[in-house]
DNA sequence: ACAGCCATGTAACTTGTTACATGATTTT
DNA sequence: AAAATCATGTAACAAGTTACATGGCTGT
């Protein structure tokens, strides 16, 4: 339901039409999160189908240009209030594919789970240079930018890190089976988080 | 495509059927990822429609018991196979939900921006804990259960961090900025590709 | 006239979710 | 026989994706 309030968002500084909505939409996160047209159009239908938001010809306005308008309602706008105010509902984690991954290949004989484990960090560390570059690159006033590579550089650092923990957890489970120490605690924001398995 | 890939990886240790598929999975996820019993007879459907699987009538071997029995076909098993090898596609990331909130309450005039991220650090803190205690209860053995855990912590404590940093990126954006220093939160024990900010 | 963009829209599809319906077997 | 539970299945829906169709306007 991103994408949902994001254009409910946008409404709210004024009407704006389609087009421009996916403009204003991937100008503000750099391209990094592109957003097709249609899927604008879809979203737009959904919306002033819950009364979110009204078109020209709904209420009152003709149309008058070649863009058809749409602004938010009082509806639309409480919407958006409550789900600012809402944390994402993380309770129900997302099945993370990597660990699934990784999940399988111990179970199944002959898979080579280190290998695995290297392919997927490669990876990993070749995008987190692709944002860093990314940050670099952009303008200094450019706040949204940064907030979106240092997003996903968190991101992929987690992933990064939990690919070695693992690492260690299997190397580990070969020789005598160690007792689970903690590996990421509650508060583990300014700890040193690397190898402790 | 993790569904679907997952019972893939549980047909290829033998021939299951819909039930015992979804106890399998939530037993090695330890409840943490529940699985609809519906999405697998319909995961299993799209499986056998697509020729990756073989049901009982289809070839040779009739039904015997009250269970519908499923194996998995040589298209399955390489589909399997490539799925392994393939890392997730990160190349263009997920919307992420936070931070587009966060963005949309800065250009919102009147949001209290420092709340929303007050707000949210909290109820992530909290469910730290749970998967602390998650992990800490769970039985010495259970491998997948604290890879699973682990996992969450990371992703969760990457989030934790990275609305520290918005916290001390917004802060500073306020007074005048001489430098960028590290801030609290951040210090990324040795990776090389740590996130700077 | 016509090429090309601006702008809107729709169709078909995928993955996933929930709620419900149905029958068979086992338990009490 | 009734109740519970095992097991399979379907209907309806949500959110998102791509590819395509359509029409209007503009510049050459």
């Amino acid at each position: 339901m991103s994408i949902r309030h994001a254009l409910l968002a946008l409404l709210a500084e004024g009407p704006k039409y389609g087009l421009q909505l996916r403009e204003e939409f991937e100008s503000r996160t750099g391209e990094v999160w592109p957003l097709n047209v249609g899927q604008v159009y879809l979203t737009l239908q959904r919306l002033e189908r819950d009364e979110r938001i009204e078109s020209d010809g709904t209420a009152g306005g003709e149309r008058e240009g070649p863009q058809k308008m749409f602004r938010i309602t009082a509806a639309g706008h409480d919407e958006l209030m409550s789900w600012l105010r809402t944390p994402p509902d993380l309770a129900v984690p997302p099945r993370d594919e990597l660990v699934i991954k990784v999940l399988v290949s111990l179970r199944l004989p002959g898979a080579d789970v280190a290998g695995l484990l290297q392919v997927h960090r490669r990876y990993l560390v070749e995008l987190m240079q692709k944002y860093t570059h990314l940050k670099a690159d952009a303008p200094d006033g450019d706040l949204s930018l940064a907030l979106i590579a240092d997003a996903e550089l968190f991101r992929l650092e987690a992933v990064v890190r939990w690919l070695d923990v693992t690492e260690a957890r299997l190397a580990h489970r070969t020789q005598a089976e160690p007792q689970g120490r903690p590996v990421a605690g509650v508060d583990g924001a300014g700890s040193k988080t690397e190898a402790q398995v």
